[in-house]
DNA sequence: GTCCAGGGCCGTT
DNA sequence: AACGGCCATGGA
Protein backbone atom coordinates (compact mmCIF):
# COMPACT_ATOMS: atom_id res chain seq x y z
CA UNK A 1 0.00 0.00 0.00
CA UNK A 2 1.38 3.51 -0.49
CA UNK A 3 2.81 4.99 2.49
CA UNK A 4 0.39 7.64 2.66
CA UNK A 5 -2.63 5.28 2.93
CA UNK A 6 -0.79 3.96 5.90
CA UNK A 7 0.09 7.52 7.62
CA UNK A 8 -3.46 8.17 6.92
CA UNK A 9 -4.58 5.34 9.06
CA UNK A 10 -2.28 6.15 11.85
CA UNK A 11 -3.51 9.41 12.14
CA UNK A 12 -7.33 7.89 12.10
CA UNK A 13 -7.06 5.79 14.49
CA UNK A 14 -5.10 7.68 16.53
CA UNK A 15 -6.94 10.63 16.53
CA UNK A 16 -10.29 8.61 17.30
CA UNK A 17 -7.95 7.45 20.62
CA UNK A 18 -7.63 11.23 21.16
CA UNK A 19 -11.16 12.12 20.41
CA UNK A 20 -12.61 9.47 22.93
CA UNK A 21 -9.64 10.85 25.40
CA UNK A 22 -10.95 13.82 25.42
CA UNK A 23 -14.24 12.86 25.73
CA UNK A 24 -14.27 10.77 28.50
CA UNK A 25 -11.53 11.79 30.46
CA UNK A 26 -10.24 8.96 32.86
CA UNK A 27 -12.17 6.38 31.37
CA UNK A 28 -13.43 3.55 33.55
CA UNK A 29 -13.44 0.01 32.17
CA UNK A 30 -14.85 -2.94 34.08
CA UNK A 31 -12.64 -3.75 36.26
CA UNK A 32 -11.78 -0.09 38.16
CA UNK A 33 -15.60 0.38 38.06
CA UNK A 34 -16.34 -2.95 39.39
CA UNK A 35 -14.03 -2.49 41.74
CA UNK A 36 -15.29 1.29 42.93
CA UNK A 37 -18.48 -0.42 43.71
CA UNK A 38 -17.08 -3.15 45.51
CA UNK A 39 -14.25 -1.02 47.31
CA UNK A 40 -11.81 -3.52 46.31
CA UNK A 41 -8.01 -3.08 45.53
CA UNK A 42 -7.75 -4.51 41.99
CA UNK A 43 -7.12 -8.16 42.06
CA UNK A 44 -5.87 -9.91 39.14
CA UNK A 45 -7.41 -13.08 40.19
CA UNK A 46 -10.60 -11.82 39.66
CA UNK A 47 -10.11 -10.06 36.35
CA UNK A 48 -8.87 -13.68 35.50
CA UNK A 49 -11.87 -15.08 36.58
CA UNK A 50 -14.02 -12.17 35.15
CA UNK A 51 -12.09 -12.74 31.60
CA UNK A 52 -13.69 -16.71 31.10
CA UNK A 53 -17.03 -15.71 33.08
CA UNK A 54 -18.04 -12.55 31.10
CA UNK A 55 -18.05 -14.60 27.83
CA UNK A 56 -20.85 -13.82 25.38
CA UNK A 57 -22.69 -13.26 28.75
CA UNK A 58 -23.94 -9.64 29.78
CA UNK A 59 -21.95 -8.61 32.36
CA UNK A 60 -24.43 -8.16 35.13
CA UNK A 61 -24.53 -11.92 35.28
CA UNK A 62 -21.09 -12.24 35.34
CA UNK A 63 -20.88 -9.84 38.81
CA UNK A 64 -23.90 -12.12 39.99
CA UNK A 65 -21.28 -15.14 39.80
CA UNK A 66 -18.79 -13.06 41.46
CA UNK A 67 -20.51 -12.27 44.13
CA UNK A 68 -21.54 -15.32 44.82
CA UNK A 69 -18.15 -16.79 44.54
CA UNK A 70 -16.99 -13.73 46.83
CA UNK A 71 -19.68 -14.46 49.59
CA UNK A 72 -18.26 -18.13 49.47
CA UNK A 73 -15.14 -17.00 49.82
CA UNK A 74 -13.65 -19.08 46.50
CA UNK A 75 -12.36 -16.02 45.09
CA UNK A 76 -8.28 -16.93 45.92
CA UNK A 77 -6.39 -19.13 43.15
CA UNK A 78 -6.21 -21.71 45.81
CA UNK A 79 -9.73 -21.68 46.79
CA UNK A 80 -10.68 -22.54 43.29
CA UNK A 81 -8.15 -24.34 42.50
CA UNK A 82 -9.34 -27.10 45.20
CA UNK A 83 -12.90 -26.76 44.74
CA UNK A 84 -11.94 -27.57 40.85
CA UNK A 85 -10.86 -30.43 41.38
CA UNK A 86 -12.95 -31.89 44.48
CA UNK A 87 -16.28 -29.88 44.49
CA UNK A 88 -16.98 -29.00 40.43
CA UNK A 89 -20.62 -28.98 41.65
CA UNK A 90 -20.08 -26.24 44.32
CA UNK A 91 -18.54 -24.44 41.39
CA UNK A 92 -21.17 -24.60 38.73
CA UNK A 93 -23.47 -23.50 41.68
CA UNK A 94 -21.64 -20.53 42.58
CA UNK A 95 -21.03 -19.49 38.73
CA UNK A 96 -24.57 -20.41 37.50
CA UNK A 97 -25.44 -16.73 36.78
CA UNK A 98 -23.24 -15.98 33.94
CA UNK A 99 -24.97 -18.76 32.11
CA UNK A 100 -22.52 -21.93 29.84
CA UNK A 101 -21.97 -22.76 33.71
CA UNK A 102 -20.63 -26.17 33.15
CA UNK A 103 -18.16 -25.07 30.25
CA UNK A 104 -16.95 -22.43 32.18
CA UNK A 105 -16.75 -24.31 35.67
CA UNK A 106 -14.78 -26.89 33.28
CA UNK A 107 -12.32 -24.34 32.17
CA UNK A 108 -11.91 -22.31 35.07
CA UNK A 109 -10.81 -25.70 36.47
CA UNK A 110 -8.33 -26.88 34.12
CA UNK A 111 -6.93 -22.86 33.68
CA UNK A 112 -6.68 -22.93 37.50
CA UNK A 113 -4.97 -26.48 37.58
CA UNK A 114 -2.68 -25.23 34.66
CA UNK A 115 -1.40 -22.32 36.63
CA UNK A 116 -1.24 -23.92 40.14
CA UNK A 117 0.08 -27.37 39.11
CA UNK A 118 3.20 -25.94 36.60
CA UNK A 119 3.48 -22.33 38.56
CA UNK A 120 2.21 -22.11 41.78
CA UNK A 121 1.08 -18.93 41.53
CA UNK A 122 -0.57 -16.17 39.00
CA UNK A 123 2.16 -13.86 39.48
CA UNK A 124 4.49 -16.32 38.75
CA UNK A 125 3.11 -17.37 35.39
CA UNK A 126 2.85 -14.05 34.45
CA UNK A 127 6.75 -13.10 34.70
CA UNK A 128 7.37 -14.74 31.65
CA UNK A 129 7.08 -12.98 28.21
CA UNK A 130 4.56 -12.34 26.72
CA UNK A 131 4.37 -14.70 23.53
CA UNK A 132 4.91 -17.10 25.78
CA UNK A 133 2.13 -16.38 28.46
CA UNK A 134 0.01 -16.40 25.36
CA UNK A 135 1.16 -19.28 23.65
CA UNK A 136 0.28 -21.13 26.90
CA UNK A 137 -3.23 -19.78 27.34
CA UNK A 138 -4.25 -20.41 23.93
CA UNK A 139 -3.89 -24.13 24.47
CA UNK A 140 -6.43 -24.63 27.47
CA UNK A 141 -9.84 -25.12 26.67
CA UNK A 142 -11.99 -22.45 26.26
CA UNK A 143 -9.33 -19.84 26.09
CA UNK A 144 -9.23 -18.24 22.34
CA UNK A 145 -7.81 -15.12 21.42
CA UNK A 146 -9.83 -12.83 23.11
CA UNK A 147 -9.86 -14.65 26.84
CA UNK A 148 -6.69 -14.43 26.58
CA UNK A 149 -5.23 -10.93 25.32
CA UNK A 150 -7.96 -9.60 28.29
CA UNK A 151 -6.29 -11.76 30.80
CA UNK A 152 -2.62 -10.46 29.48
CA UNK A 153 -3.68 -6.62 29.68
CA UNK A 154 -5.37 -6.25 32.06
CA UNK A 155 -4.08 -9.11 34.81
CA UNK A 156 -0.44 -9.46 33.12
CA UNK A 157 -0.44 -5.18 32.13
CA UNK A 158 0.91 -6.41 28.72
CA UNK A 159 0.96 -4.56 26.11
CA UNK A 160 -1.44 -6.35 23.90
CA UNK A 161 -4.37 -4.99 22.12
CA UNK A 162 -7.94 -6.93 22.95
CA UNK A 163 -10.60 -7.14 19.82
CA UNK A 164 -14.23 -8.09 20.68
CA UNK A 165 -17.36 -7.39 19.14
CA UNK A 166 -17.94 -3.85 20.24
CA UNK A 167 -13.77 -3.65 18.64
CA UNK A 168 -15.61 -4.76 15.53
CA UNK A 169 -18.37 -2.40 15.38
CA UNK A 170 -16.47 0.75 16.59
CA UNK A 171 -14.04 -0.57 13.37
CA UNK A 172 -17.29 -1.17 10.92
CA UNK A 173 -18.51 2.58 12.30
CA UNK A 174 -15.67 4.11 11.11
CA UNK A 175 -14.42 2.02 8.35
CA UNK A 176 -10.78 1.83 10.03
CA UNK A 177 -10.96 -2.16 8.06
CA UNK A 178 -12.36 -4.51 5.75
CA UNK A 179 -11.32 -7.72 7.30
CA UNK A 180 -12.71 -8.14 10.55
CA UNK A 181 -10.10 -10.94 11.64
CA UNK A 182 -9.04 -10.98 15.02
CA UNK A 183 -5.19 -11.06 14.03
CA UNK A 184 -5.47 -8.59 11.38
CA UNK A 185 -7.39 -6.19 13.77
CA UNK A 186 -5.18 -6.87 16.45
CA UNK A 187 -2.13 -6.17 14.42
CA UNK A 188 -3.77 -3.24 12.84
CA UNK A 189 -4.59 -1.14 16.28
CA UNK A 190 -0.79 -2.23 17.75
CA UNK A 191 0.76 -1.21 14.40
CA UNK A 192 -0.84 2.73 14.51
CA UNK A 193 -0.88 3.12 18.58
CA UNK A 194 1.53 3.59 20.45
CA UNK A 195 3.07 0.48 22.50
CA UNK A 196 1.57 1.07 25.75
CA UNK A 197 -0.22 -1.10 28.23
CA UNK A 198 -2.30 2.37 29.54
CA UNK A 199 -3.07 3.21 26.17
CA UNK A 200 -4.40 -0.18 25.00
CA UNK A 201 -6.42 -0.76 27.99
CA UNK A 202 -8.13 2.77 28.03
CA UNK A 203 -8.76 2.79 24.46
CA UNK A 204 -10.59 -0.54 24.69
CA UNK A 205 -12.52 0.40 27.85
CA UNK A 206 -13.64 3.79 25.76
CA UNK A 207 -14.48 1.60 23.08
CA UNK A 208 -16.85 -0.54 25.06
CA UNK A 209 -18.26 3.06 26.97
CA UNK A 210 -19.16 4.09 23.30
CA UNK A 211 -20.49 0.67 22.16
CA UNK A 212 -22.60 0.35 25.45
CA UNK A 213 -24.74 3.37 23.83
CA UNK A 214 -23.50 6.19 26.69
CA UNK A 215 -23.98 8.90 24.20
CA UNK A 216 -25.55 6.73 21.63
CA UNK A 217 -28.47 7.34 19.43
CA UNK A 218 -29.96 5.13 16.80
CA UNK A 219 -27.13 2.43 17.33
CA UNK A 220 -24.43 4.88 16.44
CA UNK A 221 -21.29 6.00 18.01
CA UNK A 222 -20.93 9.66 18.38
CA UNK A 223 -17.81 11.14 18.57
CA UNK A 224 -17.19 14.28 18.29
C1' DG B 1 -42.79 -15.18 25.26
C1' DT B 2 -38.71 -13.43 22.56
C1' DC B 3 -34.35 -11.47 22.13
C1' DC B 4 -29.88 -10.46 23.44
C1' DA B 5 -25.30 -10.20 25.81
C1' DG B 6 -17.55 -8.18 25.53
C1' DG B 7 -16.47 -16.52 23.07
C1' DG B 8 -14.92 -20.76 21.92
C1' DC B 9 -15.33 -25.28 20.05
C1' DC B 10 -16.58 -28.68 16.87
C1' DG B 11 -18.68 -30.29 12.84
C1' DT B 12 -19.75 -29.51 7.88
C1' DT B 13 -19.01 -27.38 3.38
C1' DA C 1 -11.10 -20.45 5.39
C1' DA C 2 -15.89 -19.69 6.42
C1' DC C 3 -20.12 -20.82 8.51
C1' DG C 4 -23.78 -22.92 11.78
C1' DG C 5 -25.15 -25.00 15.98
C1' DC C 6 -24.28 -25.40 20.60
C1' DC C 7 -23.65 -24.09 25.44
C1' DA C 8 -27.54 -21.29 29.52
C1' DT C 9 -28.56 -17.41 32.46
C1' DG C 10 -31.00 -13.03 33.80
C1' DG C 11 -32.84 -8.72 32.28
C1' DA C 12 -35.32 -5.70 28.93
Amino acid sequence: MPIWDKVLKVTKIFRLYLSLLKKYGKPEGFWRKWCKRRKTKKDKEEIVLGAILTQRTNWKNVELALRNLRRAKVLSIERIYQIGKKNRGLLEKLIRPSGFYKQKAENISRLYEFIVENYKSLEKFLKQDLESCRRQLLKLPGVGPETADSILLYAGEFPIFVIDEYTRRFVKKHNLANKLSYDYLQQLFQQNLPNDVKVYQDFHAMIVLEGKGKGRRGGDFSLL
